[in-house]
DNA sequence: CGTTCCCTTGAGACCGCTCAAAGACCGTGG
DNA sequence: CCACGGTCTTTGAGCGGTCTCAAGGGAACG
């Protein structure tokens, strides 16, 4: 297990200047909820600003506290944790849309860090105006609580694939799971999505050695469902690739987008 | 894989004669949050009623479609969900306290189905009324919320469990977590608790086999850090088992109880 | 006193791990 | 333009943790 990427300091962009949240070009989006325009005005208003960081940026750190909230507007995120300092487990992966930090609600101490995948662009809220939220936007306090309950399905799913799936089905599962995820967000084109990720992050989210991560990968690959070439992942043949990895569920609502 | 028992009719006790919100056995415990009594008058008439079951009763199907929430007042019950009908991943426990249900949230279809393990006594809510919750008393929804985080930071526990550690370690860690939160709510005595689990559920938890299960158990048994005699888990060194188990976090702050 | 469930034990196979090293790719600096 | 170092991917060899299959023993129960 290496940390290949040590973690550089990250740059804060000022408040102004940021992307206007009616003009979201995430909110567009077939797969997010649609929004009153009060809503919006209120989320505006609770976003504290924008903050960009290159990619590899540490940008929380486990144990630490934070007290903000973060919507992924551009790039790739991922969740980890680590036990004795280097078995590293990736929790899951933040793509545009999704939702970060609601877990410390506990205590503002992170209960995992967040490592960026690519350079990435995040709304930032405070987390204190969440009791504002609460008492004055009813319908966005129970936005926040669908949400996390979404979040636990798909580690319920998560459980079930390190409990129970093979290698080779975690790793079928995993693309898959990516991918479909992409392709609710607009990445994916012609049947391919860039995935900015190593071997390694692949075999740190399904508790599986590098080595026999990359063997079972590339049988994968013999068996011809998929083609990875120049960082993407080309999807040949989807229903085996669902076969593989024992896909079973693939139920798709509209979510909401904070 | 064994389901050893099968489903049996599950009773519904009548609203009536049920135990009183204000003078609720758990409430009065010190982990629980303390409330005001307008917002124990609320929870009071959330609450649907109590629903009785026996032991090993299957109180929610997987991918039925069910519109309660549920507290369980009395009783261990489990939630679990199952791979190509014959690999069971027990997702989690439900101990007295412990909130039930809000993972349906996205269209009343449990992703997982339930089974008790005791008899149980369930306190009952219809989730439509969370809406009027979420309305009127924003704190009681900050909890719920609250308590959905809670659960995502447990799972991510438990997905560092499967990914990063060892079987030996998984027994352990589990073995302790069950014994921690048992604790909580008043279950241990003389540093034992009963455990109403079987070698199976242990092995379904961990992603063991059962043989597995039991060479390993016999394991920890012997180094002597606990010892298993009816039912019940005797924890004789508890800081070794916390090493063996490689608990890394024991964080604990009075939690919400609906 | 048989049945059933659960725990235990043994033997052998295999999946996934570790160690080790070589090849591929890429940005950097000479 | 090439040499170089770093990161990532690929390969091979051998070990061992965990699995499957199979069977026996014990306790609870009708």
């Amino acid at each position: 297990m290496t940390h290949a990427i040590e973690a550089v300091t990250t740059d804060r962009a000022p408040a102004g200047g940021t992307t206007s949240c009616h003009h979201c070009p995430l909110r567009a989006m077939p797969v997010f909820k649609h929004r009153c325009d009060e809503e919006i005005d209120f989320i505006q208003r609770f976003k504290a600003g924008e903050r960009k960081a290159g990619a590899g940026v540490r940008i929380l750190e486990e144990n630490q506290r934070d007290t903000h909230l973060f919507t992924v507007l551009t790039g790739w995120v991922f969740r980890y944790r680590t036990l004795e300092g280097d078995r590293r487990q990736i929790i899951n992966f933040g793509l545009p849309g999704d939702f970060l930090g609601l877990q410390a609600t506990l205590d503002d101490t992170m209960s995992h860090g967040i490592e960026t995948l690519t350079d990435v662009t995040l709304c930032q809220f405070e987390r204190d105006q969440l009791w504002q939220l609460y008492g004055e936007h009813p319908r966005l306090a129970y936005d926040v609580t669908w949400l996390a309950a979404q979040e636990e399905r798909t580690f319920e799913e998560q459980l079930l694939t390190l409990g129970q799936r093979s290698a080779f089905e975690r790793i079928a599962y995993l693309l898959w799971h990516l991918y479909d995820r992409g392709r609710h967000v607009g990445l994916v084109h012609d049947n391919a999505i860039e995935l900015p990720i190593r071997q390694q992050h692949i075999a740190d989210t399904l508790g599986l050695s590098l080595v026999h991560t990359n063997k079972t990968l590339q049988k994968i690959r013999e068996d011809g469902a998929i083609e990875i070439r120049e960082r993407c992942l080309h999807v040949i043949d989807e229903e085996r690739l669902i076969r593989h990895g024992r896909v079973e569920r693939a139920l798709w609502q509209r979510r909401p987008l904070l």
